[in-house]
DNA sequence: TTAGGGTTAG
């Protein structure tokens, strides 16, 4: 490619569009139509005579072989319009930038804009755009050059800019730099700042920046309820979404995927459905189809997740990659496996997040040696390299096995640190296998790494309790009061006629509170006379020690599925949504309930989904 | 001629 530099200066060619010629004409009228293929023989006949178009038609050229996709086009255009010292206006030049941009192609963009002997605000937005959520170093290198050689950045520069702040501190310098320069009142830089604090979780600015707008548009609606979605607080995104509808926007698929992720989120299944009957105008949209499925999935509805699934017309790796995990989470592990053979077949590239996925499977059906395989040959299978979160599936497969030893060793194999999930997950497998030396280990790795979390404490402590160990009791226990940590209440939501009831241990403000405790005494009764003992053995559980049965009764699990109970008909399932692990009590008793009560229970705690029927749990008493 | 919003794990 030759230099601009080198060319500046030189005079046009022999003639340009003062000088009406036919071919010129016949070129700008391809142009117009877009045209590509007659646009590019025309050209061919303007170059054996010399002749050039105005930079209008270029740029319109340009943006056609942009529009379709044309890369080798795009690079005869640029040829041409630089051949025989041609000095084309910087527009069109920018246009060439953009056109390298948006085929992905850095390295000719880069060499174009290095070539350039001027650049404008458009030339440096283009590039910084280029960067931005890639290559962020660069883009905010950008955007200091550009200081430097006295461009001002305008609104669309820092649109495309604040999405490559490396965190708060940059984020907040440049919302400074904004608010100075006036720009903060543009739509799309108020909009591209609600969406960076966001991904940075500052939800206080991202609302600040959201109330003070005068006019609001919808993608402004959607970043707003998007940031809250994207950062686990589905109420607030439930309640700006009403805000939009009262303000008098109608929703798209933006908005109706943010939705869908507030539900999943809250395993709100009767929101999640009504939402599914507003998106079938957006049936063929596939991200609003895979946070469908997904929602199904997490509300632990497999029946609606398969048949959305099945009737999407377009799948892609995050459609399968979401079901095969939906299926196993949910103890449908043979599925799961079947669904991933036929992805393969379907020739869909398994990703990272398949794997996982897979690995998780083979874990929850027992297949120590499927999953052996999957763990060792997924980067020459998949082309993916095992990363922590396998290194914890094939941890969990081995612990359900029973092979702590070999998962001890595993986690020595691992190339990253071990972090607190995967303690905790070797922390599961030693609750399950009794083995106290190693859950004393696990529970302490993980405190050392949250030391914020109060049920490892709660759960170190009753295990030194229940070996006898008390001044290990006393130091923990003084750890707690001097770290300021308090237990979490366990608390528990269910869904019933499109209201959510929720029931916290030890809070009686339930308006039924009195029906549901003495129905659940009598329940509790009989469920004993079938043989359910209450489980007050705290080792290795995360509950108080000093709770014994009576305290156990009124778990928030075991009020909510009561209610449940007394207000579903027996076709129904009883879905629950917890926000501490199910304690292992309670596990029992919803088993009992569920086959003498003949109704399905699905209690979906922060780790693991519990389908309880007919006596049995999808989880195979392992969480 | 340049800019903003949505999906899978943890």
């Amino acid at each position: 490619m030759k230099a601009i530099s080198k060319l500046k200066g030189m005079k046009p060619p022999l003639r340009n569009v003062a000088d009406p010629s036919p071919l010129v004409n016949e070129f700008a009228n391809f142009c117009h139509q877009w045209d590509l293929h007659r646009a590019m023989r025309a050209m061919d006949a303007m170059e054996r005579h010399g002749v050039f178009a105005d930079a209008i038609t270029y740029s319109e050229l340009i943006k056609c072989c942009s529009a379709r996709g044309a890369v080798q086009e795009g690079k005869r255009v640029h040829e041409h319009i630089f051949c025989k010292g041609y000095e084309p206006k910087m527009f069109v030049v920018n246009t060439l930038l953009n056109m390298y941009v948006k085929f992905n192609l850095l390295e000719e963009a880069e060499d174009l804009f290095d070539e350039m002997p001027e650049r404008n605000v458009v030339s440096w937005t283009t590039m910084i755009s280029a960067y931005s959520n890639k290559l962020n170093d660069k883009a905010l290198k950008c955007l200091i050059l550009m200081f430097r050689e006295g461009v001002r950045p305008n609104m669309f520069t820092y649109s495309s800019v604040l999405r490559a702040c490396d965190g708060l501190p940059n984020l907040r310098q440049l919302h400074c730099g904004i608010i100075k320069t006036g720009l903060e009142s543009d739509v799309f830089v108020r909009s591209a700042l609600i969406d960076v604090y966001s991904k940075w979780s500052d939800l206080d600015n991202a609302l600040g920046v959201f109330d003070e707008m005068p006019t609001r548009d919808l993608v402004v609606w959607n970043s707003i309820i998007g940031g809250f979605a994207q950062n686990s607080d589905g109420n607030e995104a439930l309640n700006l979404f009403k805000r939009m509808k009262r303000a008098g926007f109608l929703a798209d698929q933006a908005t109706l995927t943010s939705v869908l992720r507030a539900c999943t989120g809250l395993a709100l299944l009767e929101l999640g459905r009504q939402v599914h009957v507003h998106i079938l105008k957006f049936d063929q949209d596939l991200i609003l189809n895979n946070a469908l499925i997904d929602m199904y999935c997490k509300c632990g509805s497999l029946e609606d997740a398969n048949s959305a699934f099945s009737r999407m017309v377009e799948k892609d790796v995050i459609s399968w990659s979401t079901m095969v995990a939906g299926l196993a989470q949910n103890g449908y592990s043979r599925q799961a496996l079947e669904l991933f053979e036929s992805m393969k077949e379907s020739g869909s590239r398994p990703n990272y997040i398949t794997v996982l996925g897979v690995l998780f499977a083979c874990s929850h059906a027992g297949l120590v040696e499927k999953g052996w395989y999957y763990f060792r040959s997924m980067k020459k299978l998949f082309g993916v390299d095992p990363g922590r979160e396998h290194y914890g599936c094939l941890i969990d497969l081995l612990g359900r096995a029973g092979r702590l030893d070999e998962a001890v060793k595993l986690m020595h194999e691992m190339e990253c640190e071990p972090d607190s999930v995967t303690w905790r997950t070797l922390l599961g497998a030693c609750r399950v296998h009794r083995n106290v030396d190693l859950a004393i280990y696990a529970a302490k790795k993980i405190i050392e790494l949250e030391p914020e979390d109060a049920g490892t404490y709660i759960l170190l402590s009753n295990i030194y309790a229940n070996t006898q160990r008390w001044e290990d009791v006393a130091e923990v226990r003084k750890i707690m009061t001097n770290r300021g940590i308090r237990k979490t209440p366990g608390c528990s939501w269910i869904e019933v006629d499109k209201q959510i009831h929720v029931f916290i241990l030890g809070d009686t403000s339930h308006p039924k509170i009195e029906e549901i405790v003495r129905r659940l005494n009598d329940l509790i009764e009989r469920v004993m006379r079938v043989g359910y003992v209450p489980d007050t053995n705290f080792v290795l559980q995360d509950l108080e020690g000093e709770q014994k049965e009576d305290s156990l009764r009124y778990h928030s699990e075991k009020l909510a599925i009561m209610f449940g109970l007394m207000n579903l008909s027996r076709e129904k399932t009883v879905r629950i949504r917890k926000n501490l692990r199910i304690c292992g009590d309670c596990h029992v008793f919803a088993k009992v309930v569920s086959r003498m009560e003949h109704q399905t229970i699905v209690i979906r705690d922060p780790i693991r989904y519990h389908h309880f029927q007919d006596g049995v749990c999808s989880c195979g008493d392992y969480w």
